[in-house]
DNA sequence: CGTTGAACCTGTTTGC
DNA sequence: TGCAAACAGGTTCAAC
């Protein structure tokens, strides 16, 4: 679900809501929704979130007590969202973790998350470090141009798959690997050692516009994405082939929008988006 | 190395 | 109407 410009949108409003904030108490209500660093639980209680952090879709909150840290880490999943309110969920059966704050907007914070394929992990920095580091690649905002080109050329296998890979490049998922690649018409299975350079660059910054785009429009909500204060994104309403398989293609071509099954869903235009 | 499929979960939509 | 299958924003792992 979330990807990364809804992850950005929940961040914005997270550091206007409960950035300062201290985390009174830490409640789980199940337990198997804190894959490590339990024992780290008692701690953070007192602690106060001087930092929060995107990177990729995840987000790192940094809980300062005196001069040591900790970090809490929230992957979203498929389901997963912050609220500042219960309420604001539309099952209270899936929130899984309260925090209490004070010294911030939000006086609480819950994580929803229906199909639990998203967690929290608390580490100290060493873990947190590893972490990363075995998990994800340059974000995909924060990449420059040429790094982003010499990935791309060094891709030997199919494009869709190389922006769903969060170890190469981190924060795309399949609504905007589609959208992108549809914009910057290049099909979803073109392999990038066969892309020249100025359709690296295109590519590069068709995938900058959209994202900033996203994020500006308070992402998509194709779903249940919603921001912590409830309020709906609107990028779905601009998405031209994300869920569009026989809708004619939007570059005026007589095409319809196809969608290949494989490669978790691929929605293309035949004729606007080329192999090389 | 690249690709495919299954697994992890719950809820909603689709089709017979 | 009712039930079963298919499908959904993600990630990991095994097998080929």
């Amino acid at each position: 679900m979330p990807e990364l410009p809804e992850v950005e949108v929940i961040l914005n409003h997270l550091n206007g809501h409960v950035l300062g904030g201290t985390i009174e108490t830490f409640t789980i209500h199940r337990s198997d929704i804190v894959r490590t660093g339990h024992d780290l639980i008692s701690w953070l209680q007192g602690s106060t979130i001087t930092n929060i952090v995107r990177k990729g879709k995840c987000l790192i909150f940094t809980c300062q007590r005196s001069n040591q840290a900790l970090y809490l880490l929230s992957e979203l999943g498929m389901t997963g969202l912050w609220f500042f309110h219960r309420t604001l969920a539309s099952s209270p059966q899936h929130l899984h973790c309260r925090i209490g704050l004070s010294g911030a907007q939000a006086a609480e914070l819950h994580y929803w998350n229906p199909r639990r394929f998203g967690r929290l992990w608390l580490f100290a920095l060493p873990e947190l470090e590893a972490f990363m580091q075995r998990r994800f690649g340059s974000d995909a905002l924060d990449i420059g141009e040429q790094p982003f080109v010499q990935l791309i050329q060094s891709c030997r296998g199919r494009l869709k798959p190389f922006f769903l890979d969060q170890h190469r490049l981190a924060g795309i998922g399949n609504i905007y690997a589609n959208e992108i690649l549809f914009r910057a018409r290049v099909h979803p299975q073109a392999h990038g050692y066969r892309l020249g350079a100025p359709s690296c660059q295109r590519l590069y910054r068709i995938m900058h516009m959209v994202l900033r785009e996203a994020i500006a429009a308070g992402g998509s909500s194709i779903r249940d994405f919603r921001a912590p204060d409830g309020s709906q994104g609107h990028f779905q309403e601009v998405h031209q082939v994300y869920q569009k398989a026989g809708l004619p293609c939007s570059h005026g071509c007589p095409t319809l929008i196809k969608r290949m099954q494989s490669e978790r869903s691929s929605f293309y235009c035949s004729a606007c988006q080329k192999k090389r």
